[in-house]
DNA sequence: ACGCAAGCGAGACTGAGTATCGTCTCAGTG
DNA sequence: CACTGAGACGATACTCAGTCTCGCTTGCGT
Protein backbone atom coordinates (compact mmCIF):
# COMPACT_ATOMS: atom_id res chain seq x y z
CA UNK A 1 0.00 0.00 0.00
CA UNK A 2 2.82 2.55 1.26
CA UNK A 3 4.98 3.75 -1.92
CA UNK A 4 8.74 3.00 -0.31
CA UNK A 5 9.97 6.27 -1.32
CA UNK A 6 7.52 7.75 1.12
CA UNK A 7 9.63 7.57 4.28
CA UNK A 8 12.13 9.69 3.33
CA UNK A 9 16.36 8.93 4.01
CA UNK A 10 17.14 12.45 4.20
CA UNK A 11 19.92 11.97 6.16
CA UNK A 12 21.35 9.13 4.11
CA UNK A 13 25.11 10.02 2.25
CA UNK A 14 23.25 8.38 -1.05
CA UNK A 15 20.23 10.21 -1.46
CA UNK A 16 17.47 8.50 -1.65
CA UNK A 17 15.92 7.12 -4.80
CA UNK A 18 12.59 9.43 -4.39
CA UNK A 19 15.15 12.41 -4.00
CA UNK A 20 16.99 11.89 -6.90
CA UNK A 21 13.92 11.29 -8.71
CA UNK A 22 12.10 14.42 -7.06
CA UNK A 23 15.46 16.32 -8.08
CA UNK A 24 15.59 14.82 -11.59
CA UNK A 25 12.63 15.94 -12.19
CA UNK A 26 12.11 19.46 -10.81
CA UNK A 27 15.46 20.10 -12.93
CA UNK A 28 14.01 19.14 -15.85
CA UNK A 29 10.74 20.77 -15.32
CA UNK A 30 13.11 24.03 -15.29
CA UNK A 31 14.95 23.50 -17.72
CA UNK A 32 12.35 21.94 -20.23
CA UNK A 33 9.16 22.59 -19.52
CA UNK A 34 6.57 19.98 -18.16
CA UNK A 35 5.05 18.89 -21.15
CA UNK A 36 8.90 18.61 -22.64
CA UNK A 37 9.97 16.23 -19.90
CA UNK A 38 8.89 12.52 -20.40
CA UNK A 39 9.09 10.39 -17.64
CA UNK A 40 11.83 8.30 -19.22
CA UNK A 41 13.97 11.44 -19.20
CA UNK A 42 13.22 11.98 -15.31
CA UNK A 43 14.29 8.29 -14.83
CA UNK A 44 17.20 8.34 -16.78
CA UNK A 45 19.06 11.37 -14.35
CA UNK A 46 17.66 9.80 -11.70
CA UNK A 47 19.90 6.73 -12.61
CA UNK A 48 16.73 4.71 -12.52
CA UNK A 49 14.58 2.41 -14.55
CA UNK A 50 11.08 3.74 -16.01
CA UNK A 51 9.60 1.62 -13.72
CA UNK A 52 11.65 2.74 -10.70
CA UNK A 53 9.89 5.93 -11.31
CA UNK A 54 6.46 4.72 -10.86
CA UNK A 55 7.56 2.63 -7.62
CA UNK A 56 8.20 5.45 -6.07
CA UNK A 57 5.09 8.20 -7.33
CA UNK A 58 2.04 7.25 -9.41
CA UNK A 59 2.36 9.21 -11.38
CA UNK A 60 4.31 12.03 -13.44
CA UNK A 61 2.33 14.77 -11.05
CA UNK A 62 2.84 13.07 -7.83
CA UNK A 63 6.36 13.82 -8.94
CA UNK A 64 5.98 17.59 -7.41
CA UNK A 65 3.16 17.21 -4.71
CA UNK A 66 4.93 14.02 -2.90
CA UNK A 67 4.17 14.38 0.51
CA UNK A 68 0.56 15.33 -0.09
CA UNK A 69 -1.12 12.48 1.66
CA UNK A 70 1.25 12.53 4.67
CA UNK A 71 0.26 16.14 5.18
CA UNK A 72 -3.81 15.31 4.68
CA UNK A 73 -3.63 12.66 7.11
CA UNK A 74 -1.86 15.29 9.31
CA UNK A 75 -4.36 16.97 9.14
CA UNK A 76 -7.16 15.04 9.42
CA UNK A 77 -5.50 13.38 12.45
CA UNK A 78 -5.42 16.89 14.23
CA UNK A 79 -9.43 17.69 13.40
CA UNK A 80 -10.13 13.86 14.67
CA UNK A 81 -8.15 14.86 18.03
CA UNK A 82 -10.37 17.10 19.04
CA UNK A 83 -13.55 17.66 20.94
CA UNK A 84 -16.69 20.37 20.37
CA UNK A 85 -14.69 22.50 22.97
CA UNK A 86 -11.62 23.03 21.18
CA UNK A 87 -13.15 23.06 17.40
CA UNK A 88 -12.15 26.28 16.74
CA UNK A 89 -8.36 25.68 17.66
CA UNK A 90 -8.11 22.20 16.08
CA UNK A 91 -8.90 23.64 13.20
CA UNK A 92 -6.78 26.48 12.99
CA UNK A 93 -3.72 23.96 13.82
CA UNK A 94 -4.80 21.97 11.13
CA UNK A 95 -4.31 25.21 9.05
CA UNK A 96 -0.95 25.91 10.71
CA UNK A 97 0.27 22.70 10.01
CA UNK A 98 -0.34 22.92 6.55
CA UNK A 99 1.34 26.32 6.05
CA UNK A 100 4.34 25.20 7.98
CA UNK A 101 4.46 22.51 5.79
CA UNK A 102 5.18 25.01 2.82
CA UNK A 103 7.23 26.95 4.91
CA UNK A 104 9.84 24.17 6.15
CA UNK A 105 10.95 23.40 2.52
CA UNK A 106 10.94 26.95 1.20
CA UNK A 107 13.16 26.52 -1.44
CA UNK A 108 11.00 23.80 -3.02
CA UNK A 109 7.53 25.29 -2.63
CA UNK A 110 8.73 27.88 -4.62
CA UNK A 111 10.36 25.94 -7.23
CA UNK A 112 6.68 24.12 -7.42
CA UNK A 113 4.93 27.48 -7.21
CA UNK A 114 6.25 29.06 -9.88
CA UNK A 115 6.00 25.59 -11.76
CA UNK A 116 2.45 25.60 -11.54
CA UNK A 117 2.22 28.84 -12.18
CA UNK A 118 2.95 28.31 -16.06
CA UNK A 119 1.30 24.76 -16.21
CA UNK A 120 -2.49 24.34 -16.25
CA UNK A 121 -2.30 20.77 -15.85
CA UNK A 122 -0.65 20.66 -12.30
CA UNK A 123 -2.83 23.97 -11.44
CA UNK A 124 -5.64 21.94 -12.02
CA UNK A 125 -3.96 18.95 -10.05
CA UNK A 126 -3.10 21.46 -6.76
CA UNK A 127 -6.73 22.74 -6.94
CA UNK A 128 -8.15 19.28 -6.42
CA UNK A 129 -5.92 18.91 -3.81
CA UNK A 130 -7.58 22.36 -2.13
CA UNK A 131 -10.85 20.58 -2.82
CA UNK A 132 -9.56 17.67 -0.61
CA UNK A 133 -8.37 19.83 2.22
CA UNK A 134 -11.96 21.90 2.10
CA UNK A 135 -13.79 18.83 2.27
CA UNK A 136 -12.17 17.34 5.47
CA UNK A 137 -12.84 20.85 7.05
CA UNK A 138 -16.34 21.00 5.72
CA UNK A 139 -16.98 17.63 6.90
CA UNK A 140 -15.44 18.17 10.41
CA UNK A 141 -17.26 21.76 10.76
CA UNK A 142 -20.44 19.72 9.86
CA UNK A 143 -20.15 17.08 12.76
CA UNK A 144 -19.20 19.87 15.11
CA UNK A 145 -22.66 22.29 13.56
CA UNK A 146 -24.47 19.32 13.76
CA UNK A 147 -28.24 20.12 14.60
CA UNK A 148 -27.87 23.89 14.85
CA UNK A 149 -29.52 25.74 12.26
CA UNK A 150 -28.27 25.75 8.77
CA UNK A 151 -25.50 23.97 9.75
CA UNK A 152 -24.63 22.53 6.10
CA UNK A 153 -24.41 25.58 4.99
CA UNK A 154 -22.23 27.11 7.60
CA UNK A 155 -19.89 24.36 7.51
CA UNK A 156 -19.11 24.95 3.97
CA UNK A 157 -18.85 28.58 3.86
CA UNK A 158 -15.91 28.03 7.29
CA UNK A 159 -14.73 25.30 5.27
CA UNK A 160 -14.06 27.75 2.42
CA UNK A 161 -13.07 30.53 4.37
CA UNK A 162 -10.56 28.88 6.04
CA UNK A 163 -8.81 27.28 3.19
CA UNK A 164 -9.06 30.52 1.43
CA UNK A 165 -7.54 32.40 4.10
CA UNK A 166 -4.97 30.02 4.19
CA UNK A 167 -3.97 29.80 0.42
CA UNK A 168 -4.55 34.02 0.58
CA UNK A 169 -1.19 33.91 2.88
CA UNK A 170 0.68 31.11 1.25
CA UNK A 171 0.11 32.74 -1.73
CA UNK A 172 1.52 36.49 -0.46
CA UNK A 173 4.06 34.37 0.92
CA UNK A 174 5.17 32.73 -2.48
CA UNK A 175 4.91 35.69 -4.20
CA UNK A 176 7.31 37.19 -1.79
CA UNK A 177 9.47 34.90 -2.36
CA UNK A 178 9.33 33.13 0.54
CA UNK A 179 11.28 35.85 2.69
CA UNK A 180 9.45 36.30 6.15
CA UNK A 181 7.31 34.51 8.46
CA UNK A 182 4.20 34.12 7.85
CA UNK A 183 2.32 32.94 10.78
CA UNK A 184 1.46 36.14 11.95
CA UNK A 185 -0.90 36.81 8.70
CA UNK A 186 -2.25 33.76 8.76
CA UNK A 187 -3.11 34.39 12.65
CA UNK A 188 -4.56 37.26 11.69
CA UNK A 189 -6.67 36.01 8.36
CA UNK A 190 -7.76 32.99 10.71
CA UNK A 191 -8.58 35.69 13.48
CA UNK A 192 -10.52 38.15 10.21
CA UNK A 193 -12.38 34.52 9.34
CA UNK A 194 -13.45 33.83 13.09
CA UNK A 195 -14.36 37.27 13.57
CA UNK A 196 -16.80 37.03 10.47
CA UNK A 197 -18.83 33.76 11.60
CA UNK A 198 -18.50 34.67 15.20
CA UNK A 199 -21.16 37.56 13.99
CA UNK A 200 -23.67 35.25 12.75
CA UNK A 201 -23.26 33.12 15.83
CA UNK A 202 -25.13 35.76 18.01
CA UNK A 203 -25.79 38.97 16.34
CA UNK A 204 -29.04 39.65 18.64
CA UNK A 205 -26.98 39.72 21.89
CA UNK A 206 -26.38 43.21 21.49
CA UNK A 207 -23.50 44.47 23.32
CA UNK A 208 -21.85 41.53 24.10
CA UNK A 209 -18.81 41.96 22.26
CA UNK A 210 -16.38 39.63 21.27
CA UNK A 211 -12.44 39.00 21.22
CA UNK A 212 -10.97 37.43 18.96
CA UNK A 213 -6.64 37.33 19.51
CA UNK A 214 -4.03 36.74 17.54
CA UNK A 215 -0.15 36.77 18.68
CA UNK A 216 3.15 36.98 16.79
CA UNK A 217 5.21 33.85 18.06
CA UNK A 218 7.79 35.85 19.42
CA UNK A 219 5.53 37.46 21.73
CA UNK A 220 5.56 35.97 25.43
CA UNK A 221 2.16 34.54 27.07
CA UNK A 222 2.63 37.17 29.32
CA UNK A 223 2.91 39.85 27.04
CA UNK A 224 0.24 38.30 25.41
CA UNK A 225 -2.43 38.21 28.03
CA UNK A 226 -1.62 41.84 29.03
CA UNK A 227 -2.46 42.63 25.45
CA UNK A 228 -5.28 40.96 25.36
CA UNK A 229 -6.73 42.60 29.04
CA UNK A 230 -5.63 45.99 27.84
CA UNK A 231 -7.83 45.80 24.90
CA UNK A 232 -10.54 44.27 26.77
CA UNK A 233 -12.92 46.83 28.30
CA UNK A 234 -13.42 45.80 32.36
CA UNK A 235 -16.00 47.92 32.32
CA UNK A 236 -18.80 48.20 29.52
CA UNK A 237 -19.05 51.81 29.61
CA UNK A 238 -15.57 52.23 28.48
CA UNK A 239 -15.35 52.57 24.90
CA UNK A 240 -11.81 51.61 24.12
CA UNK A 241 -11.89 50.89 20.30
CA UNK A 242 -9.21 49.03 19.57
CA UNK A 243 -8.73 47.74 16.19
CA UNK A 244 -5.38 46.83 15.88
CA UNK B 1 -10.11 28.04 -32.57
CA UNK B 2 -13.78 27.28 -32.13
CA UNK B 3 -14.39 23.29 -32.10
CA UNK B 4 -17.17 23.02 -34.25
CA UNK B 5 -19.17 21.33 -32.28
CA UNK B 6 -20.00 23.76 -29.67
CA UNK B 7 -22.15 25.63 -31.11
CA UNK B 8 -25.21 22.99 -31.22
CA UNK B 9 -28.09 22.37 -33.77
CA UNK B 10 -30.35 20.82 -31.43
CA UNK B 11 -33.47 21.40 -33.10
CA UNK B 12 -32.23 19.27 -36.30
CA UNK B 13 -33.54 16.56 -37.29
CA UNK B 14 -30.70 14.49 -37.53
CA UNK B 15 -28.85 15.25 -33.95
CA UNK B 16 -25.36 16.96 -34.50
CA UNK B 17 -22.48 14.86 -34.00
CA UNK B 18 -21.66 16.48 -30.98
CA UNK B 19 -25.20 15.40 -29.72
CA UNK B 20 -24.07 11.95 -30.35
CA UNK B 21 -21.53 11.98 -29.03
CA UNK B 22 -22.36 13.23 -25.85
CA UNK B 23 -25.28 10.73 -25.72
CA UNK B 24 -23.58 7.80 -26.81
CA UNK B 25 -20.45 9.14 -23.98
CA UNK B 26 -23.03 9.04 -21.07
CA UNK B 27 -24.64 6.23 -22.04
CA UNK B 28 -21.19 4.23 -22.43
CA UNK B 29 -20.66 5.54 -19.08
CA UNK B 30 -23.20 4.56 -16.84
CA UNK B 31 -23.45 1.23 -18.95
CA UNK B 32 -19.64 0.41 -18.16
CA UNK B 33 -18.10 2.65 -16.46
CA UNK B 34 -15.63 5.90 -17.05
CA UNK B 35 -12.63 4.04 -17.35
CA UNK B 36 -13.75 1.19 -18.85
CA UNK B 37 -15.41 3.58 -21.74
CA UNK B 38 -12.69 4.23 -24.66
CA UNK B 39 -12.99 7.19 -26.84
CA UNK B 40 -13.25 4.31 -29.76
CA UNK B 41 -16.00 3.26 -27.93
CA UNK B 42 -18.07 6.28 -27.55
CA UNK B 43 -17.10 7.33 -31.29
CA UNK B 44 -18.03 3.89 -32.35
CA UNK B 45 -21.44 4.46 -30.96
CA UNK B 46 -21.69 7.77 -32.18
CA UNK B 47 -21.16 6.40 -36.00
CA UNK B 48 -18.29 8.43 -36.51
CA UNK B 49 -14.77 8.03 -35.92
CA UNK B 50 -11.79 8.42 -33.68
CA UNK B 51 -10.67 11.61 -35.13
CA UNK B 52 -13.65 13.03 -35.28
CA UNK B 53 -14.92 12.66 -31.45
CA UNK B 54 -11.58 14.75 -30.70
CA UNK B 55 -12.44 17.12 -33.37
CA UNK B 56 -15.52 18.15 -31.15
CA UNK B 57 -14.30 17.27 -27.47
CA UNK B 58 -10.34 17.84 -26.37
CA UNK B 59 -10.51 15.05 -24.37
CA UNK B 60 -12.60 12.53 -22.84
CA UNK B 61 -13.46 14.31 -19.94
CA UNK B 62 -14.64 17.09 -22.07
CA UNK B 63 -17.60 14.37 -23.42
CA UNK B 64 -19.29 15.54 -20.08
CA UNK B 65 -18.18 18.96 -19.21
CA UNK B 66 -19.30 20.39 -22.33
CA UNK B 67 -20.81 23.85 -22.17
CA UNK B 68 -18.07 24.69 -19.45
CA UNK B 69 -16.30 27.46 -21.21
CA UNK B 70 -19.05 28.84 -22.43
CA UNK B 71 -20.71 29.47 -18.49
CA UNK B 72 -17.22 30.44 -17.48
CA UNK B 73 -17.42 33.20 -20.35
CA UNK B 74 -20.98 34.21 -19.58
CA UNK B 75 -20.13 34.26 -15.61
CA UNK B 76 -17.21 36.54 -16.79
CA UNK B 77 -19.42 38.69 -18.85
CA UNK B 78 -22.01 39.63 -16.33
CA UNK B 79 -19.31 40.69 -14.11
CA UNK B 80 -17.60 42.64 -16.43
CA UNK B 81 -21.01 44.60 -17.05
CA UNK B 82 -21.22 45.98 -13.89
CA UNK B 83 -20.12 49.29 -11.86
CA UNK B 84 -19.14 49.63 -8.44
CA UNK B 85 -22.61 50.33 -6.96
CA UNK B 86 -23.64 46.64 -8.57
CA UNK B 87 -21.33 44.53 -7.42
CA UNK B 88 -23.01 42.84 -5.28
CA UNK B 89 -26.16 42.27 -7.90
CA UNK B 90 -23.16 41.38 -10.35
CA UNK B 91 -22.15 38.55 -8.25
CA UNK B 92 -25.25 37.41 -7.45
CA UNK B 93 -26.42 37.59 -10.76
CA UNK B 94 -23.70 35.49 -11.70
CA UNK B 95 -23.84 32.62 -9.47
CA UNK B 96 -27.63 32.58 -10.32
CA UNK B 97 -26.69 32.32 -13.74
CA UNK B 98 -24.51 29.04 -12.96
CA UNK B 99 -27.42 27.71 -10.95
CA UNK B 100 -29.88 28.13 -13.18
CA UNK B 101 -27.55 26.64 -15.99
CA UNK B 102 -27.91 23.69 -13.98
CA UNK B 103 -31.39 23.47 -13.16
CA UNK B 104 -32.03 24.23 -17.15
CA UNK B 105 -30.64 20.79 -17.55
CA UNK B 106 -31.84 18.81 -14.86
CA UNK B 107 -31.68 15.25 -16.64
CA UNK B 108 -27.76 15.96 -17.39
CA UNK B 109 -27.18 17.67 -14.19
CA UNK B 110 -28.57 14.82 -12.50
CA UNK B 111 -26.49 11.77 -14.60
CA UNK B 112 -22.94 13.84 -14.30
CA UNK B 113 -23.67 14.06 -10.91
CA UNK B 114 -23.99 10.61 -10.12
CA UNK B 115 -21.09 10.03 -12.42
CA UNK B 116 -18.68 12.28 -10.88
CA UNK B 117 -19.58 11.05 -7.67
CA UNK B 118 -18.12 7.59 -8.47
CA UNK B 119 -15.14 8.95 -10.57
CA UNK B 120 -11.62 10.48 -8.86
CA UNK B 121 -10.84 12.10 -11.98
CA UNK B 122 -14.08 13.37 -12.84
CA UNK B 123 -14.44 15.11 -9.45
CA UNK B 124 -10.92 16.46 -9.88
CA UNK B 125 -11.98 18.17 -12.82
CA UNK B 126 -14.79 19.61 -11.52
CA UNK B 127 -12.73 21.01 -8.64
CA UNK B 128 -10.65 22.62 -11.97
CA UNK B 129 -13.95 24.11 -12.96
CA UNK B 130 -14.72 25.48 -9.66
CA UNK B 131 -11.43 27.06 -8.86
CA UNK B 132 -11.92 28.94 -12.23
CA UNK B 133 -14.99 30.31 -11.43
CA UNK B 134 -13.51 31.19 -7.94
CA UNK B 135 -10.83 32.86 -9.53
CA UNK B 136 -13.19 35.10 -11.71
CA UNK B 137 -14.96 36.24 -8.56
CA UNK B 138 -11.84 36.92 -6.92
CA UNK B 139 -10.34 39.01 -9.50
CA UNK B 140 -13.53 40.73 -9.68
CA UNK B 141 -14.15 41.35 -6.36
CA UNK B 142 -10.64 42.03 -5.44
CA UNK B 143 -11.00 45.09 -8.23
CA UNK B 144 -14.41 46.11 -6.94
CA UNK B 145 -12.45 46.35 -2.82
CA UNK B 146 -9.34 47.92 -4.29
CA UNK B 147 -7.83 50.48 -2.16
CA UNK B 148 -10.05 49.17 0.91
CA UNK B 149 -8.19 47.38 3.39
CA UNK B 150 -7.44 43.70 3.76
CA UNK B 151 -8.39 44.16 -0.26
CA UNK B 152 -6.88 40.87 -1.17
CA UNK B 153 -7.93 38.75 1.74
CA UNK B 154 -11.53 39.85 1.26
CA UNK B 155 -11.53 39.07 -1.98
CA UNK B 156 -10.56 35.70 -1.45
CA UNK B 157 -12.88 35.09 1.52
CA UNK B 158 -15.74 36.73 -0.39
CA UNK B 159 -15.18 34.82 -3.38
CA UNK B 160 -14.82 31.59 -1.81
CA UNK B 161 -17.84 32.26 0.51
CA UNK B 162 -19.78 32.95 -2.36
CA UNK B 163 -18.26 29.76 -4.73
CA UNK B 164 -19.06 27.75 -1.65
CA UNK B 165 -22.69 28.69 -1.09
CA UNK B 166 -23.41 27.90 -4.86
CA UNK B 167 -22.27 24.65 -4.35
CA UNK B 168 -23.68 23.92 -1.55
CA UNK B 169 -27.00 24.99 -2.35
CA UNK B 170 -26.60 22.54 -5.86
CA UNK B 171 -25.70 19.65 -4.14
CA UNK B 172 -28.88 19.96 -2.13
CA UNK B 173 -31.13 20.23 -5.16
CA UNK B 174 -29.08 17.39 -6.76
CA UNK B 175 -29.00 14.98 -3.53
CA UNK B 176 -32.94 15.18 -3.89
CA UNK B 177 -32.73 14.28 -7.22
CA UNK B 178 -33.69 18.24 -8.53
CA UNK B 179 -37.18 17.94 -7.26
CA UNK B 180 -37.06 21.83 -6.05
CA UNK B 181 -36.45 24.78 -7.64
CA UNK B 182 -33.51 26.05 -5.68
CA UNK B 183 -33.03 29.73 -6.24
CA UNK B 184 -34.88 30.32 -3.06
CA UNK B 185 -32.34 28.15 -0.81
CA UNK B 186 -29.50 29.93 -3.08
CA UNK B 187 -30.61 33.70 -2.65
CA UNK B 188 -31.13 32.55 0.74
CA UNK B 189 -27.77 31.48 1.06
CA UNK B 190 -26.24 34.37 -0.56
CA UNK B 191 -28.35 36.85 1.79
CA UNK B 192 -26.15 34.87 4.48
CA UNK B 193 -23.14 35.31 2.51
CA UNK B 194 -23.35 39.15 2.03
CA UNK B 195 -25.00 39.16 5.35
CA UNK B 196 -21.98 37.82 6.90
CA UNK B 197 -19.68 40.21 5.36
CA UNK B 198 -21.61 43.37 6.03
CA UNK B 199 -20.47 42.90 9.44
CA UNK B 200 -17.07 43.36 8.33
CA UNK B 201 -17.50 46.55 6.30
CA UNK B 202 -18.05 48.75 9.28
CA UNK B 203 -16.70 47.44 12.35
CA UNK B 204 -16.52 50.59 13.75
CA UNK B 205 -19.62 52.50 13.71
CA UNK B 206 -21.26 50.26 15.80
CA UNK B 207 -19.64 50.02 19.69
CA UNK B 208 -18.89 46.93 19.77
CA UNK B 209 -15.59 46.26 18.91
CA UNK B 210 -13.17 43.65 17.94
CA UNK B 211 -9.65 43.04 18.84
CA UNK B 212 -8.05 40.47 16.80
CA UNK B 213 -4.89 38.73 18.72
CA UNK B 214 -2.35 35.99 17.83
CA UNK B 215 -1.12 33.34 19.96
CA UNK B 216 2.21 32.33 20.39
CA UNK B 217 2.36 28.81 18.97
CA UNK B 218 4.60 27.31 22.37
CA UNK B 219 1.45 28.26 24.12
CA UNK B 220 -0.82 25.60 24.45
CA UNK B 221 -4.26 26.01 22.55
CA UNK B 222 -6.24 24.38 25.57
CA UNK B 223 -4.96 27.69 28.28
CA UNK B 224 -5.37 30.21 25.19
CA UNK B 225 -8.45 29.13 24.88
CA UNK B 226 -9.22 28.88 28.60
CA UNK B 227 -7.76 32.25 28.68
CA UNK B 228 -9.34 34.26 26.30
CA UNK B 229 -12.85 32.59 27.24
CA UNK B 230 -11.77 33.70 30.91
CA UNK B 231 -11.52 37.60 29.10
CA UNK B 232 -14.76 36.92 27.25
CA UNK B 233 -17.78 38.96 28.83
CA UNK B 234 -16.76 39.35 32.50
CA UNK B 235 -19.55 41.48 33.38
CA UNK B 236 -22.57 38.68 31.97
CA UNK B 237 -25.17 36.27 33.17
CA UNK B 238 -22.35 33.60 33.35
CA UNK B 239 -23.24 31.28 30.11
CA UNK B 240 -19.76 30.01 28.57
CA UNK B 241 -22.49 28.50 25.96
CA UNK B 242 -19.54 27.11 22.95
CA UNK B 243 -21.64 25.23 20.32
CA UNK B 244 -23.14 28.09 18.63
C1' DA C 1 24.95 -22.62 2.25
C1' DC C 2 20.21 -22.17 1.41
C1' DG C 3 16.05 -20.14 0.76
C1' DC C 4 13.46 -16.03 0.54
C1' DA C 5 11.72 -11.73 0.11
C1' DA C 6 12.26 -7.13 -1.47
C1' DG C 7 14.00 -3.85 -4.78
C1' DC C 8 14.98 -3.06 -9.38
C1' DG C 9 15.26 -3.50 -14.71
C1' DA C 10 13.31 -4.99 -19.00
C1' DG C 11 9.78 -5.20 -21.98
C1' DA C 12 5.07 -5.74 -23.54
C1' DC C 13 0.59 -3.73 -23.55
C1' DT C 14 -3.53 -0.41 -23.26
C1' DG C 15 -5.32 3.85 -24.16
C1' DA C 16 -5.34 9.09 -24.43
C1' DG C 17 -4.07 12.70 -27.21
C1' DT C 18 -1.56 14.65 -31.51
C1' DA C 19 -0.30 15.13 -36.27
C1' DT C 20 -0.53 14.14 -41.06
C1' DC C 21 -2.53 12.85 -45.10
C1' DG C 22 -6.11 11.30 -48.22
C1' DT C 23 -11.02 11.43 -49.54
C1' DC C 24 -15.44 13.22 -50.04
C1' DT C 25 -18.87 16.79 -50.40
C1' DC C 26 -20.47 21.02 -51.61
C1' DA C 27 -20.46 25.81 -52.99
C1' DG C 28 -19.16 29.08 -56.17
C1' DT C 29 -17.23 30.21 -60.85
C1' DG C 30 -16.17 30.09 -65.66
C1' DC D 1 -20.75 20.98 -67.09
C1' DA D 2 -15.96 20.96 -65.68
C1' DC D 3 -12.90 23.17 -62.38
C1' DT D 4 -11.55 24.59 -57.99
C1' DG D 5 -10.92 25.42 -53.23
C1' DA D 6 -12.40 24.91 -48.58
C1' DG D 7 -14.21 22.36 -44.87
C1' DA D 8 -15.55 17.95 -42.60
C1' DC D 9 -14.47 13.34 -41.93
C1' DG D 10 -11.72 8.83 -41.87
C1' DA D 11 -7.45 6.37 -41.60
C1' DT D 12 -3.10 5.77 -39.89
C1' DA D 13 0.99 6.36 -37.43
C1' DC D 14 3.16 8.23 -33.55
C1' DT D 15 4.33 9.82 -28.58
C1' DC D 16 3.85 9.08 -24.03
C1' DA D 17 1.53 8.02 -19.44
C1' DG D 18 0.37 4.34 -16.72
C1' DT D 19 -0.13 -0.89 -15.81
C1' DC D 20 1.49 -5.43 -15.60
C1' DT D 21 4.42 -9.42 -15.73
C1' DC D 22 8.63 -11.68 -15.47
C1' DG D 23 13.24 -12.40 -14.26
C1' DC D 24 17.44 -10.95 -12.04
C1' DT D 25 20.13 -9.50 -8.14
C1' DT D 26 21.09 -8.31 -3.41
C1' DG D 27 20.90 -8.88 1.23
C1' DC D 28 19.13 -10.95 5.35
C1' DG D 29 17.95 -14.55 8.49
C1' DT D 30 18.15 -19.53 9.66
Amino acid sequence: MDKPGTRDNGHMATPSISHRLAEAAVALFDENGYDETTVDDIAARAGVSRSTFFRYYRSKEDAIFPDHDTLLAQVDARLRASTADTAIVAVSDAVRIVLAHYVADAEVSLRRYRLVGRVPALRDRENASVARYQRLFREFIGKWLAGTPDADLRAELMAASVVAAHNQVLRGWLRAGGTYDPSGPLDQALGYVIATFRHLERPQDGRDDVVVATFSRSASPLAVMEAIQGHLRPRPTGETGEKP
